[in-house]
DNA sequence: TTTTAAACGAGACGGTACGTCCTGTCTTGCT
DNA sequence: AGCAAGACAGGACGTACCGTCTCGTTTAAAA
C-alpha cells in the first residue's frame, strides 16, 4: 500500500484544495495527527473515520479516497514514526548493541505513543489477515532488519559463527519482549532484556 | 466474569425455556457454540450479538443477562475448550516433556479452532485493557501454570537448579512461539521449537 | 400504503418504547409532526430523514422500519389532514354546494399547509410513477370521492340528468383549479370558481 | 436564466476543447443531450451533475458555468423541443383548431420525451418556487400564447365575442388535461379532448 | 393443586458509525 | 478565456449493530 507514504511524490508544489495533480499534503498530515490523537486519547475502539474526519477538518470522502480503512491510516501514521525510533547504535561490541537496542525496543513498545500504535496494530491484525499481510509487509519487515542488524554486525566483524541461523537468534531475543508486551501485559525492564543477552550470549562461550 | 462460567452450579435440572431458579443451559450451550462458529466461519468482525443470537435461536436479553461483551462469551467457549489441550505429559524427561509441550503449544495455537479463538482474543486485549485483564485472569494464568509445569517437574527431580528463574524461563521458552504466531505469521514447525528447547538446554552444561 | 395509519389497530396499549405490540405511537406522532413542520419551514428539499430524526427525537432506524421513504410520510400525514377539511356541506342546492366546494378547494390548496404538503407530493408525483400510485390510490381517490359528491346527490335529487358523465364534469369543474394550482401558479379567488360553476350550469339551461 | 441559450450567438467557430471565444457548443449540445438521455432512461432523480457531466464528457465546472442547476439544464433542453410541437395550424375553424390542438397537446404530455422533461419540470415547480417563476417565464408563457391562438383567431374572425376572457377559456381547456396528465394520471384520448371542446362550444349557442 | 416470579423468545426503541453518492467550489495545465 | 480533470469540505443517504426496554409465555419451586 504505498498511496499513503508517496504523498510528496505525487504533488509538485503546493497542498492547496483539490487540484489535478494528487493529493492535499495538507488534509493528509491532519488526518494522521488526528489518527494519532484520537487512538492515545481514547482508545483503538474511539478511532472511528467520522472521528478523524471531524478533528481533522477534513472531508470522510477525503479518507477514503486516500486510505481503504483506519488501520491504514494507523500503518501510515506508525510508518514516519518508527524510523526515527529503534535503529541500534554501532558500537562495535555485540553485548553492547544487543543491550541498548533490546531496552530501547522494550521501552518503545511499552512506552511511546507509537509503541501504542504498534500494539493496536498488531491487535487488529489477528482480526484481519489482509491487514496482518500489509502489516508486516509496510511495519514488520523494516523493524525486522534493524533488529537483526546488531547479529550481522557481529557477523560480519566475526564475532559470530557465518552460519548463524539468524531468524532463530532474532526470535529468541525479541520474542519473549513481544510476548511480555502483547500477552501477558508483564513489564519489560531492562533487567529483563539483559537477561535476554545474557543467556544469549553465554551458550556461546 | 464468573457468570459465564458458573452456569452449571446455578441451575439444578433443565434448559427449557425460562425457570425461575437460574440459567437455561440450552441457551449457554447454543450461544457458545454459535460464538465458536461465527468465528471461525466469518472471523471477528463477523461476530456480533445479534448474529450470535440469531444463530443461537436465542433473545439479545438472554445474551445480554449472562456476559458483558461478545468477548465475554468468547472466553468462555475459549476456556471450556482450552483445559482438554495442552497439558503436558509426565515424560520423567524435561527434554522429551519440552519437546512435547512447545510443538503441542504451536500447533494448538496455529492450526485449531481454539487457537483461533486465542488469537482473537488476544488481538482484542490489545484494544481493552480491561479485557485483557480479565483475559489473563481467566485464560492465561491456568496456561501458563501448564507451560511452567515440565520446568517444575525438572525442578523437583533436581534435573534444573532450585534456584531457576521460571518466569524468565518461561518466557524464553514460549515467547518466541507466541511472537511467530502474533507478530511475524511465520509457520512454528517442530524443527523451530525442538530448536528452542535445544538453545535452552544447551547452555546448562 | 397502510403501515403508516393502521398503527392504532396493532398497538393495543401504551405507546412506550420497544415492545413486541409494534409501533410506537409517540415516534409516529412526532414523525408525522416533524414532517409537517421541516415541509412548510423550509420546503421539500428540507425535507430529509435526517432532519426528521433529530427533530423528532427518534432514531432513523425507526423511521426506515415504517416507511419507504420521506414522500410516504408526507402522505401519511396529509391523509390525517385531508379528511377534516373539504367533505362538502349538503345544501340541497347544486349551485350553492359547488361554488361552497370548489372555493374551499381552491383555498385548501393555496392557503393551507396540508395544502402544501399536497403540492409537494403532486410534485413528487411526476418523479416517481410507483409513488404516483401510492399518492393516487391513498389520497388522490377519497378526493375524488368528496368532488364529485354534490353532483350525485344532484343526480338523485333529479337536478341532473342520470346519464351525465361524472369523470369529465368533474375534470372540467375541478382540473382548472389544479391547473392554475400546479401549472401556471396563478391566484385561485372566488371569482374563478365562481365562474366555473357558472359555464358548467349554464350550458344545462 | 439566458446562458444557456444565446451561446450560438457568441461563440464565432470552433467548440474544441478550451477557447478563448466563448462557450463550447460541443459541449453545450452534448450536455443538452445528456440531460434528455438521463431523464428518460433513469427519471429524474438520475439526473444529477455528475451523471450528465460523465456522460456528455464535460466537466462538472462547466456546466456550473453556464447553468445555475439541473432543472435549467432540462428547461434548457425542453425550449429546444417544445416549439416544434404545438403550434395549432389555421384551419380557419375554431372546433376543428380546438380539437386539433387539444388533441395534439394531450399526446405531446403524455407521450413524448419532450413531455417527460415537462411533467419533470412541472413537479420540480412544486418544491422551487424560484425555479418555478423561471419555468412559468421561459417555457410556460410561450406555450400559453399558442394554447390561446385558436381562440383569437375566432375572435378576430367573429366567431366568439370581443369581450371573451381569453384567462377563463383557456383554463377550461387544457385544465382538465393537465389535471389528468399531472394529477389523476388517467390516459387522456381524443374522446376526451373532443368532449372539452363540445362543452365549451355548446354553451355559446 | 394453584400461585408466582425469574428467565426466556421476540422485537421496537434511541443511538452511533459505517461506506457511498452527490453537491458546489477550487486549482491546475492544456488548447 | 474556456475547457477536462479531479481533489476538496460538506452533508444526506440507507444499513448494521449497539445496548436498553417492554411484552407475553414458559417453567418449576413455593404456597
Amino acid at each position: 500500500m504505498g498511496e499513503g507514504s508517496d504523498g510528496g511524490v505525487v504533488v509538485p508544489r503546493t497542498g492547496h484544495h483539490g487540484n489535478r495533480h494528487g493529493r492535499s499534503q495538507r488534509a493528509r498530515q491532519a488526518v494522521l495527527e488526528a489518527v494519532d490523537d484520537l487512538l492515545v486519547e481514547r482508545g483503538f475502539a474511539g478511532v472511528t473515520i467520522e472521528g478523524i474526519a471531524a478533528r481533522a477538518g477534513v472531508a470522510k470522502q477525503t479518507i477514503y479516497r486516500w486510505w481503504p480503512s483506519k488501520v491504514d491510516i494507523l500503518m501510515d501514521a506508525f510508518v514516519d514514526d518508527m524510523a526515527q525510533h529503534l535503529t541500534p547504535p554501532d558500537q562495535g561490541d555485540l553485548e553492547s548493541e544487543l543491550r541498548t537496542h533490546l531496552s530501547r525496543l522494550a521501552d518503545f513498545l511499552t512506552r511511546t505513543d507509537p509503541g501504542a500504535v504498534f500494539r493496536a496494530l498488531a491487535g487488529q491484525a489477528q482480526h484481519d489477515p489482509d491487514m496482518a499481510a500489509r502489516f508486516r509487509a509496510e511495519c514488520l519487515s523494516q523493524q525486522r532488519v534493524l533488529d537483526s542488524l546488531p547479529l550481522r554486525r557481529a557477523v560480519e566483524r566475526g564475532d559470530l559463527p557465518a552460519d548463524l541461523d539468524l531468524d532463530l537468534a532474532v526470535d529468541q531475543l525479541v520474542g519473549p519482549i513481544y510476548y511480555r508486551v502483547l500477552v501477558t501485559g508483564q513489564p519489560v525492564p531492562p533487567a529483563f532484556t539483559d537477561a535476554l543477552v545474557d543467556r544469549f550470549l553465554t551458550r556461546r562461550d
